[in-house]
DNA sequence: GTTGACTCCGAAATCGCTTTCGGGAAGGGT
DNA sequence: ACCCTTCCCGAAAGCGATTTCGGAGTCAAC
């Protein structure tokens, strides 16, 4: 019972030595089946945990991952951020691996914080997200050797590991669906290109107009900052055209929501003169009114991918090129997406008035 | 040039030992000034970082902290998670310190997640959400000798250490609130009373009431689940009674949200038939229509504080009961609050009929 | 009986840093 | 000259694991 169960205890106790104790629990070659069977029993009986920071200091591995939390627009990817590292802490822990929280406040603190890996190596791998178009942290975490998996695609993105979600086919799928529910005027309110999601939305977006062969001139694009303030206004510039859209692909949740309330606030309901689709899954969309149709990425599992990948990455026992996965997005049909209304806009006048009935419910 | 900077590198660049270099490093005394200066220049220019498993295993140290995430009603805390988060992670790394993530999936699993922890002592220190009235987690880290703060009271916490809101005030503040503006039938949707919160929430209500005055009798509560849905059940049985109230505490932003969808579905408009006041201060709640009123405990710096109270729990500098801090919420004027309408409920009847015209009915 | 192969285990080095201990050099006092 | 501080710094012993190397035993074969 002395003292916490070291090596050195163990070995003590069964006249062992302390390598060999060591070997034992390793399940080394050169030692007998019966030993390893008494030193493990001891093991077991004690409690035995290795020191982490010896271990890793000897292995001179870290059997740390890290993950990089978005800095900016903290409110958009909110949501399941928590869900995402929960599934990436999961599956570490099955391997015994930890899961720490990098929280870079500016692209400097987070270029600082990659040297620091880099040189204390203790994190061994990083997940990063919100990646850009042109993300200089690509080459970067190259450069400096750092394994690491991204959670969206870059442009030069041939030679890494990623885990990404297909949006483009997400948003051409989103689009189509709302041609097929009779839309003619499919507008999209996207995300600032920088972000290589909002980029490839983007693309799916103008794929899905295209292949339902709707006038390009009738599907206008308003950009807008990934948050609800940013949909609001982004709708309301919408709103003003003439005419206006009866379908709108939302680059987020979050802006589409916005958007409900641009649509509100001048008197329409969502889901009937306007259509909206937003895209992520959030479950607060189920709760709105009338609930938001979106697409739903599989939050659930990426984590675990992620980790999984990034594992492997470390270990070595792949290469970054063999980790680069596609999942595909699912439509989630809730109530913002409907056929749309006849003799909507008859004219401006018109709207003004049927607006003014009510705010309650949708029909399909 | 040769090599990653270990502290033999700038001590053979330097013609001095090992350990002074590292004495140098760390501000002992016995280094004179002129040492200190040329150490920490070479250290400097070669862009040494010492290594974080040989320091911590000389010290003993781990220099880490845990967040145990709660792994029950994911959705409740999962809103502000990421930020409370974010918040300890920012903290930590000014000190050089890591957070990692800890998800145990039942109550077995964070139990031996304790114990180990106690064994390797690779995490120095915890903090724990989620707290019951009757939390075996106190009384098993204290015994484990486990330094942590707990982001919420529990029964047995005089000492212990902890960082809570003032829950019961909160309520009570609410209740009066509502009382106010007119109101005399103030229901109550509480959580399950395993949870300390909702104890103390359910208490603060009950003394808003006796404050304000009010018949006890027509003070309905209602216990549900933290969830949309449990609040949406329960809304629907305060609807049931006759007469139902006029204004409701929710527990939750949550599960005043799912309130609200019942109120809707009973063909009534939430802030004007029946006020509502959440809490949690959720952004959401200000996205929905009409915006929640809600009662926001500051997440912000809640984090830092919890980290900066457990270092110092750690070092040693502190004992467990001076870190013990009540916050103050405040409350967030939206648009569920209102004085009550006049001539409503004027009678079942003409209730019934108000909610026919609409979707989801109400049976009592 | 000597040699060789094979099995199993102990001694010792190593990872990189911290910290204690002791001693050389410089300075001040008698 | 001598002693006693005071100021610096080097040597070395940990921290607790892993891993290499070599040696003690056993057994079979020649």
């Amino acid at each position: 019972m002395g003292g916490p169960a070291r090596l050195k205890v163990i070995a003590e106790r069964l006249n062992l030595s302390q390598s060999t104790v060591s070997r034992a629990l390793n399940d080394y070659q050169d030692i007998s089946d019966r030993t390893k069977r008494l030193v493990r029993a001891a093991a077991n009986e004690l409690g035995y945990q290795p020191n982490m920071h010896a271990r890793r200091l000897a292995l001179g591995k870290s059997e740390t991952l890290g993950y990089v939390m978005p800095w900016q627009d903290r409110q958009v990817t909110e949501s399941f951020l928590s869900e995402l590292m929960a599934g990436m802490a999961k599956a570490l822990a099955g391997y015994g691996w930890d899961l720490t929280v990098l929280v870079p406040h500016s692209v400097a603190e987070e270029l600082e914080l990659f040297q620091r890996i880099a040189r204390t190596r203790h994190i061994s791998g990083l997940v990063i997200s919100r990646t850009y178009s042109n993300d200089m942290r690509f080459g970067v975490l190259r450069d400096l050797q750092i394994p690491f998996v991204s959670h969206g695609r870059s442009n030069h993105c041939d030679e890494t590991a990623w885990l990404d979600v297909d949006n483009e086919l997400a948003f051409a799928e989103m689009t189509t669906y709302l041609a097929g529910l009779g839309h003619r005027r499919i507008a999209h309110i996207a995300g600032p290109e920088v972000y290589n999601f909002a980029r490839q939305r983007r693309t799916g977006w103008r794929r899905g107009i295209s292949e339902a062969a709707l006038d390009p001139d009738s599907a206008p694009l308003e950009e807008t900052e990934l948050s609800f303030e940013g949909g609001k206004a982004a709708m309301v510039r919408l709103l003003a055209l003439d005419p206006p859209p009866t379908a709108v692909c939302c680059v987020s949740d979050v802006v589409a929501i916005g958007a409900m309330q641009a649509i509100r606030d001048a008197g329409l309901v969502p889901g009937r003169e306007i259509s909206l689709v937003g895209y992520d899954g959030l479950e607060i969309g189920a709760w709105i009114e009338p609930p938001l149709t979106t697409m739903s990425q599989p939050q659930r599992s990426a984590g675990r991918q992620l980790a999984e990948m990034l594992i492997s990455l470390v270990e070595g026992t792949t290469g970054p090129a063999d980790n680069q996965e596609l999942v595909r997005a699912s439509l989630v049909r809730r109530g913002t997406a409907n056929p749309p209304i006849s003799g909507w806009p008859e004219s401006r006048q018109a709207v003004r008035q049927t607006t003014r009935a009510n705010s309650g419910g949708v029909d399909s």
